[in-house]
DNA sequence: ACCGTAGAGTGAACACCGTTAACAGTTAAC
DNA sequence: GTTAACTGTTAACGGTGTTCACTCTACGGT
């Protein structure tokens, strides 16, 4: 019953080496790079050691993928935080969107890990409970929460329930209590916010934006604008 | 030098079943399923024998995304020409973007090997002259070429200039002659509405809608219509 | 202080994978 | 009719994730 164990203390820290060998492994080469027996290689141990730590291969890169959202989701928080404190809260969604695009830029294998995998997961009752999904949605809340935050600080001007239809509407409402309370027409508009967002950085990270623009900095500046705007923001403001 | 031989044409024959068994893996049992030796073991052969038809293993699947790049392609130039002759051009596109997430959707796991894929491809002097690429290039100009069209035959009102600025018009305007000599602000618009369209099925596809939506469909035809205004059309347009 | 036991690590093995080489049978071409 | 090309085989290599039986070390309880 012992809490400070050496023992346990000593295991926590192989469980780090491993995961920090995968992630090592993962920068250099790729998603199929990180492999079980790579990873044992890349420690002086043997494939099944590593049996002690992880039950599988696919329960390793789970934990790293979870390390991975967390990592991301904490650099997103920072961001926000250490900048001024009473900073604009448009601003500060916009510095959390450049923070995304940031980190998939200087991140791409870890940004292919998890955004790229996209498992189609036809189970219908997948109430996915792995790490990963957990991290995840974390993941997903520091986006959410920020934009019913700023929902509340400034409501911005919404497309009335007329023009969504009332089947968009049902769904939209059905979810608004984990959006602050905020009408159908708004999480709407924040939906379309995240989806346009999140759409065009995995394409211009997973280089589909090449054929027509080498590179997309100027393309994704104008369009962090455009989708800004919709929210009744006006960054990048200045000037 | 004879062209109608019949070995050539057993050999079209096999290459044909090869990747008709691959698909078949692909359908049943996601990309990860379709392996060379399985294909093998769908057609009663031994793994080296697929040799004499593939060079690798990768090419085989580089041929069947090939495939299904011009399945696609066809699928949606007939749903086009299929219907009445002279139709509205702004709903030709609005049927293309039904038609493209309706295939996605009927079709998950080809749909995943052709999109999902997405390697980051890190190596700069990529002239990717695979068959998959070029198939690829076909289907985008589908796209790229109805656009054109539309802008043609009814102009749409675009951004200035001065709103995307210089670096970005000036990236776009290189790419005027593939967009039938649009302006940069027509062609923002027509790259707004793919980045959109794609960013859209995708999540949808791939699941990561479903945190939110359970049934995307709704969300999906409010964001049609809305990037259809964007280029001056209102579809569905009807009552 | 001792012993028992749980944990960490190993080596051998299994079943799978993509790939290569050397070989045999069939079939088309000159 | 002979030769050469084509199609397929068997055997093998190195790679993967995983399991099992085994050793050894070191901590915990008495």
């Amino acid at each position: 019953m012992e809490f400070g164990g050496s023992r346990d203390r000593r295991r926590a820290a192989t469980v780090a080496e491993i995961k920090s060998a995968a992630r090592r492994l993962l920068v250099s080469g790729g998603t199929a790079a990180v492999g079980l027996r790579a990873v044992a290689r890349e420690l002086g141990l043997t494939p099944p050691a590593l049996y002690r730590y992880f039950p599988s291969h696919e329960a390793l890169i789970g934990a790293l993928i979870a390390d991975l959202y967390d990592e991301l989701t904490a650099a997103l928080m920072d961001l926000q935080t250490t900048d001024d404190e009473d900073v604009d809260l448009g601003a500060r969604l916009y510095l959390l969107a450049n923070g995304l695009r940031d980190w998939g830029l200087t991140h791409p294998a870890e940004f292919a890990l998890l955004f790229g995998t996209a498992v189609p997961s036809p189970d219908a009752a997948d109430h996915e409970e792995t790490p990963g999904h957990q991290a995840a949605m974390r993941f997903g809340s520091v986006f959410k929460e920020l934009v019913a935050q700023i929902w509340h600080w400034k409501p911005f001007p919404y497309p009335p329930d007329e023009v969504l239809g009332s089947e968009l509407v049902a769904q939209l409402t059905q979810e608004s209590e984990h959006f602050g309370g905020m009408p159908a027409g708004a999480i709407y508009l924040s939906l379309t916010y995240w989806t346009r967002l999140y759409g065009l950085i995995c394409m211009e990270i997973f280089g589909q934006l090449h054929w027509v623009l080498p590179d997309a900095a100027a393309y994704f500046e104008a369009q962090l604008y455009e989708i800004g705007q919709a929210l009744g923001l006006d960054c990048p403001a200045p000037e």
